[in-house]
DNA sequence: CGCGTTTGACCAGCGC
DNA sequence: GCGCTGGTCAAACGCG
């Protein structure tokens, strides 16, 4: 689990994206001069896609060749972290002088440049300490986050020493993260910071070669240690479940993963079927999923997953499994008394470390999630149904706009609030946008972005990566859209109806991403 | 013809 | 032990 960046790799393209922020903050400073636009705006912040990451407009004349989607890693996992932000002070201050000297036709004329130069040598001397104050929040950010992840491990260790080994990995593992992306694991245990992981769950995810390797993993005895050697501990686990209620017209949320339907019952209570479906991305994948509508609102569509994912997940599939993931690490480490309080008369196999918990205070409140003690196994629901009214045009992106609105939807609150536990980000009420006045695609890219950041067991990377992403500049709002499109396209099993993202969702997902930074910003004044 | 869906049958767990 | 319910299987069917 490599934390550190992939510098080397990326280093062209962090070049080229340099490059790019000097081209826009320069257009941005002589439309401000000249009356215009005082900002390029932000058209598409896309973390999962790959190539949205770095798609951007080309109206600067800087256009992306292919290479943008293998630069798109970012918004896959990669780490890095433009933090050369600071560069575009001096450097693209140096264009506009430059430019001045040689073009001194008048005194009336090499006045007006020089106020121009002026004006924009501020516009930029402001944007460089605004780079400098998010570049200390990051480092603030980074810092609790390992302050957070020091006490895993420490738990981790307390744990092994005092308990069997049996009881060790699930007492300590979030669960979701073990089973949906055993790679993690090693890792973990090891004490190795996580990294946002999409980067290796997408590259080759619908590969012959990965799927023969976890074809492997299956039916051997353990692809991945723990596997094999808590295969007992494995087992009440794999019991968990995490039900995503969401409204939607479409037969089923599209989660980036291949399902084929086995088979279709008539559930009790419910005029409606519920359909039973198991993924098939991988011979032997062992994850299932229902699907059902809810009886007292039919627009409401409710899925359950329940299993662990033995292959490598495409972006989009990656996000909405570490969403069930944290969800269901929050289920199955979840504070002893609070749980064992709902889950009255289940038995969960273990109990979490208080300091794990610790990093997640607000997370049940905060995600709208709910647990359920009359379910046969232990259930959380993600309701993304019910959020507080709030105008559509949240999805719009107000640059910087002087009071930005609260969190988008509940779940935002949750990775702030588990990283920062000492901000109180958190209770203020979510309003903003409600996932229930969304259309379908909007909502499907919502979720895929709440996925990743509110269960990115690295938040501080995944902020990072937002970060850089907006500081790069806008990005364009492809056709094709984000949210892991082209991982999205090819899935969906049979029934895939839903559409990729669309720039509207882009936009709310910047919002969310603003919102998220000036609580950030607001917190620390 | 291959693949996915449909649908009735079968099985296991649970409560009475 | 029996019945109910949830979950899965597998043959039949439909579609491209």
């Amino acid at each position: 689990m490599d934390l550190v960046p992939k510098q080397e790799q990326h280093k062209e393209e962090e070049d080229k994206e340099e490059a790019m922020i000097l081209a826009e903050h320069g257009d941005q400073a002589f439309g401000h001069a000249g009356g215009g636009r005082r900002r390029s705006e932000i058209k598409e912040v896309d973390f999962f896609s790959t190539g949205g990451a770095h798609r951007r407009n080309d109206d600067d004349g800087n256009g992306r060749d292919g290479r943008s989607r293998e630069a798109g890693a970012l918004g896959r996992g990669n780490t890095t972290v433009n933090t050369a932000l600071d560069l575009l002070t001096t450097a693209a201050a140096a264009t506009p002088v430059n430019a001045g000297e040689g073009a001194a036709a008048g005194a009336a004329s090499d006045h007006n440049k020089q106020m121009a130069v002026a004006t924009v040598e501020g516009e930029l001397r402001q944007a460089g300490e605004e780079n400098r104050r998010l570049r200390r929040m990051l480092d603030d950010l980074t810092r609790s986050h390992s302050a957070l992840y020091h006490q895993l491990i420490q738990a981790q260790q307390h744990q092994q020493a005092s308990g069997s080994a049996n009881s060790m990995l699930p007492a300590t593992m979030p669960a979701g993260v073990q089973f949906m992306d055993p790679r993690m694991a090693p890792a973990i245990r090891a004490g190795a910071p996580a990294s946002f992981d999409g980067d290796r769950g997408d590259s080759d995810g619908g590969s012959g070669s990965g799927g023969e390797a976890d074809q492997n993993k299956q039916d051997g005895t353990a692809g991945t240690p723990e596997r094999g050697e808590n295969a007992a501990a494995e087992a009440p686990l794999r019991r968990a479940r995490v039900s995503v209620r969401a409204r939607s017209e479409a037969p089923m949320i599209s989660d980036g993963c291949q399902w084929r339907k086995y088979g279709q019952k008539m559930a009790k209570g419910n005029p409606c079927p519920r359909a039973y479906y198991r993924c098939t991305m991988a011979t032997g994948c062992p994850v299932r999923k229902q699907v059902q509508r809810c009886a007292e609102d039919k627009a409401v569509l409710i899925t359950t997953y329940e299993g662990t994912h033995n292959h490598q997940l495409p972006p989009a599939a990656a996000a909405m499994a570490k969403t069930t993931s944290a969800a269901a690490a929050m289920l199955l480490s979840g504070p002893a008394a609070s749980r064992d309080a709902l889950f009255a008369g289940h038995h969960v196999a273990a109990t979490a470390p208080a300091p794990l918990f610790q990093s997640y205070p607000y997370a049940s409140a905060a995600m709208g999630a709910t647990l359920s003690a009359s379910a046969p196994f232990p259930t959380i629901t993600l309701d993304l149904t019910h959020s507080p009214p709030a105008s559509a045009a949240g999805l719009h992106l107000q640059h910087r706009p002087p009071a930005l609105p609260a969190m988008p939807f509940p779940m935002y609150g949750f990775p702030a609030a588990a990283h920062r536990p000492a901000v109180p980000l958190l209770p203020q009420p979510p309003t903003a946008v409600s996932l229930g006045m969304m259309d379908g695609r909007n909502r499907a890219a919502l979720e895929t972005m709440t996925a990743a950041i509110t269960s990115d067991p690295n938040f501080t990377t995944a902020l990072a990566a937002a970060l850089s992403t907006i500081m790069g500049g806008g990005a364009e709002a492809a056709p094709r859209g984000g949210a892991g499109a082209d991982a999205g396209d090819g899935n969906n099993g049979g029934s895939g109806t839903e559409p990729p993202a669309t720039a509207a969702a882009a936009g709310a997902r910047e919002t969310a991403l603003h919102a998220l930074l000036q609580r950030l910003h607001d917190s620390r004044q």
